[in-house]
DNA sequence: CCCAGTGCCCAAAGCGCTTTCAATTATGTA
DNA sequence: TACATAATTGAAAGCGCTTTGGGCACTGGG
């Protein structure tokens, strides 16, 4: 069933069930009924082809999905979705998701924007100096960025979590606790995220006059395996951390383990704060010891982003280009004061 | 760029550039490599809505997401979704994600499927008496199901796993130790998998003269929470069970929280098998007591459905239309001896 | 030398929709 | 009663692509 066909049933021109269908107001009342009542019975549904076709629009926000054969799908990634779609259903908005391997994104994201099936894109796992923002410039396609770009210029539209504030605060509460060796958990050093949460740790210890060792840092995928690694490694250090900051509750579900395996107690004898995207399966409050957090919820940051993306699609008022969102500090059982020099 | 301005630009007629760019034979070579190297150049994509009316095929294909706002996001889905991408990236395919409420899934997939912009539907969450088989048949559209419907005809392509053998095995491995006393912690009952798994579990009972009671069984979301929540209801009871089925490794880490807080220890006091779907994120060997599993790897399936998606849309080669995958067994330590009467 | 066959290429129709421009009828106003 | 104005509706162009149905220039066998 097509616009024609409908049309012809209903003795009607194309031009006036289009009409009808799209809420233009020079249409009768009693026409619109009409038709309404002529596409509820025959289940007519228009082609988003055409319809993007004559319009231009669709209807559909475009992301890439990082895949590959070995490449380890990422919760992250599905909450994050989640939020996407929270909001994309309130307007009838669909997904167009181009799965490419990891090493390709840029063409990926350049093929999926002038594939012209989506009105305007998600960018996310953002690098430092991402070669994708002078793509996305270059594009006249509305995007948002979930993240920053380290290194590059800020005059491009993002949401992003306030990354350096949230681990620096979080240093600050372990060296007022009065430890003195710190570790770092992080994600791949390339990510911008990473960076700053670097950064903010290094500048909390520096104004103690501290700073973080290398063999302290461990810059990894962020699975739970990572995080047994690293942590297996932090404590065969001679003088081992007793203040561990973790990227992320996948992180930390790893080195808690390796913690537990080597018989100490968290909250202890190691204080850990992971920063929490409130992923539902990794709550900090349901580990055995609840892990004391920096909180700021990817599901929410999911339907921000969409707002802004599909508002600007439809014009619909103008949305701030840049938004930086505090996390919040969750004191739990993960941290205690230093323990006493051995 | 589009096609018109490509072929003024080359001096050819859009019928001859369209010929060179897919591959038609009757065209020169040396004209094909002119065109070639000018997309090349130019940066020159089809537009894929526009393909897609003249062709009326895309390279997508189609889901919906489950997706409210109160509606917790499912680990599963972003598995699959990983297997699904893993092999669409390889032929150029995308997907279309359309979001949808949960109550709403058989209307936004007819939506989604007379919008004409995807080529094949993939359907999941499947559920006894499924709806949406009705309407799959009759539309004309390739489709396969991720699991089946139980009660319903099985004249329609599906790949599943065994759901009712595996649990079937698993309750028989833990009537071998001696156990008695039994629960299942199952998913939401109008599911497919879990009545199979239910009857799974009812019919090894029933071989050795038991049955399962309807207090150890619990149906519910399968997230952690509702495994905590089971497990603690089951634990109440006056004559507690000592060996527990489990849906999910999602429900087993709520479970043995539950088990844990209780002060019994798992793999003694209570046998526990789940079923793992090898989520990266929860490994059962990475279980403070390593899991016994009924293992399926949901990936795996993502692929393989993917793979007769894809080939079934470009016509390549006939697939099975029906395919049920057995699960394996792994023992590990979650499981032990009935406990001695006490 | 003629004609069927082959190799290449093009004009134009059509996919299903939106939208411009124009036509027709109904409604007031002078 | 006559004419401007509003209220409805339609015809047709066009979005960017594929594909049908020719057309033209060569070849080579008869």
């Amino acid at each position: 069933m097509n616009l024609k066909q409908l049309s012809e049933l209903l003795g009607l021109s194309q031009t006036t069930v289009s009409r009808a269908l799209n809420g233009y107001p020079e249409v009768n009342e009693a026409t619109r009924e009409r038709v309404l009542q002529a596409v509820k019975e025959t289940g007519y549904r228009p082609n988003k082809a055409a319809q993007r076709l004559a319009t231009g629009k669709a209807g559909s926000i475009g992301l890439v999905m990082p895949t590959a054969p070995g490449h380890q799908s990422d919760v992250h990634f599905g909450e994050f979705l989640a939020g996407l779609g929270e909001e994309a259903v309130r307007h009838d908005f669909h997904f167009v998701i181009m799965p490419a391997d990891p090493d390709d994104e840029v063409a990926a994201l350049r093929r999926l924007a002038v594939s012209g099936n989506v009105d305007a894109l998600f960018v996310a796992y953002m690098r430092g100096h991402d070669p994708r923002l002078a793509m996305l410039k270059s594009l006249s396609m509305p995007y948002v960025v979930h993240g920053r770009s380290f290194g590059s210029e800020p005059d491009y539209p993002f949401l992003d979590i306030d990354n350096e504030g949230a681990f620096y605060d979080a240093t600050r509460l372990l060296l007022q606790l009065g430890h003195k060796r710190f570790a770092l958990m992080n994600g791949p050093m390339h990510l911008d995220f990473a960076i700053r949460r670097r950064n903010g740790v290094m500048s909390a210890l520096a104004e103690r006059g501290l700073a973080l060792d290398e063999d302290c840092a461990s810059h990894a995928l962020m699975t739970d395996e990572q995080g047994l690694l690293a942590m297996e490694r932090f404590l065969q250090l001679p003088d081992r951390p007793t203040a561990i900051l973790c990227s992320s509750t996948v992180l930390a579900l790893g080195a808690i383990r390796a913690v537990n395996q080597a018989g100490l107690r968290l909250g202890e004898d190691i204080s850990l704060i992971a920063h929490d995207d409130v992923l539902p399966l990794l709550k900090p409050e349901n580990f055995s010891v609840p892990l004391t957090t920096t909180r700021s919820s990817l599901r929410a940051a999911g339907v921000r982003i969409a707002q802004r993306l599909i508002g600007t699609v439809k014009q619909a008022g103008p949305f701030p280009d840049q938004e930086l969102w505090k996390t919040e500090l969750i004191v739990r059982a993960s941290t205690g004061p230093a323990p006493q020099q051995r």
